[in-house]
DNA sequence: GTGGTCTAGACCACG
DNA sequence: GTGGTCTAGACCACA
């Protein structure tokens, strides 16, 4: 699967480039669109398909690979290390997850909406990578 | 009600401090500890508490005041301006929320968390917010 | 303390130069020159101290962070988090360590150390940290 | 005494490769798997069984001889150049060998591991050296 | 004044 | 051809 073509990114967003590709990176990989030893883009391939850095791009997959999402070889570029469904999650990742959450959540509550509707949309989206799993693969 | 006192930040953190305030606040008035009208303590008076700048106080409810959480009168100070429940969010908040929620769920699907236990974990959260307010009320 | 002004580094070695920052200072709280809150330099001014970039030097407490030997404060800079004395090794922190010491005892074994020579070089070096924590205390 | 086979390497490690196999043959030799005079697999031989490139092992062998752990004959290959206990080292390898051994442990100080353990774990790998020689002997 | 981000370009290590 | 290191300088966010 050809990861990095369909990645859209705001170079004016106030969110840092490199952390705009992780989280698209992440994304893609919930989707399913790239499962466990498929390889990315190099970094300066990368770079050049979006007119940014490679520095910067490094600093994405830098940071992934601090996550444990990617493995990167010197000789074969970065390649994805974990698959979706490969095991609960470390110890310590969803206390700070839960954290993040619920802020989001308190957000949303604040903002006037529901507490079924929030549930409801996430579980959209939680079925949205499934279904796109289904068809990519 | 009293806000302010029981709010716990972290100077250490990578989080900026005007953040988490505005985190901590909004997670307050989810769980129902402020309703439409209550004051937010003085800038001053919250910074002091903390020792922190008052400037960094003043950033975290322009924040909230930008988000439409707060107002912010020159003589009565900041008073909340939302009830959690006084009707649907804000045309395009709703856009950039999911946008961030997207995000989070995909991590969680990453390392690991099945949609079912993302949902129930949330489920709970929610839950926990109308439990708090209930009580305290 | 202040520490910094007594690191050597040595520009033309093949161990790159932020490698050799994070081993003073590592070398520098094993030996007890700094405990607990104690302020590193800045960036910037470490940098100008060597005559290096201070991206170099920011990797090389960036580097630190991530050990949890540092943490870094946006107001204050950089202050030591961990205590030489401060509990039990994290899990997996040990079997890395271990597979590093082994091939450093291979070698020494190869090369014609006897094992009671290089037990007690070891000893030596660990009571001179202790030693020297004595001293500066 | 058949060298190669029982090495084991980890490609996606951050170690490059010729430094791997340069380490486990050093701990081979220092297990007493191997002694002065005994051949090491053929560069190509170890390349093939690994599936990594030969100029890698060559680059290993040679950083070996540079070492002084093998020679390196034309016709007869890369042979064990020095025996464990052949005598005293080299001048200069101890001080470097010191400055790295000051490095792990002042890193096992800083991260919790006392000095008592350190030397009970450090004799307890040297005396696994020495027990391994006696049985494959 | 502190660290963080991004750009740009050079050189080296690895395989 | 891949990633890693270092340099240099600009601009911004935070407190």
């Amino acid at each position: 699967m050809l990861l990095g073509v369909n990645l859209t990114l705001d170079l004016d967003s106030e969110v840092p480039i490199y952390q705009q590709i992780r989280d698209r990176i992440v994304e893609a990989i919930a989707r399913g669109e790239a499962e466990e030893g498929d390889p990315l883009p190099s970094t300066r391939q990368l770079a050049a398909d979006f007119g940014i850095n490679f520095h910067t791009v490094n600093k994405a997959y830098d940071l992934l690979r601090q996550e444990g999402v990617i493995r990167v070889n010197r000789k074969s570029g970065a390649v994805i290390r974990r698959d979706p469904r490969s095991g609960p999650p470390e110890p310590g990742f969803t206390d700070d997850w839960e954290d993040r959450m619920r802020v989001l959540l308190a957000e949303a509550t604040v903002h006037g909406l529901g507490g079924d509707d929030v549930v409801r949309r996430c579980a959209a989206m939680l079925s949205g990578f499934r279904a796109e799993e289904r068809t990519t693969r």
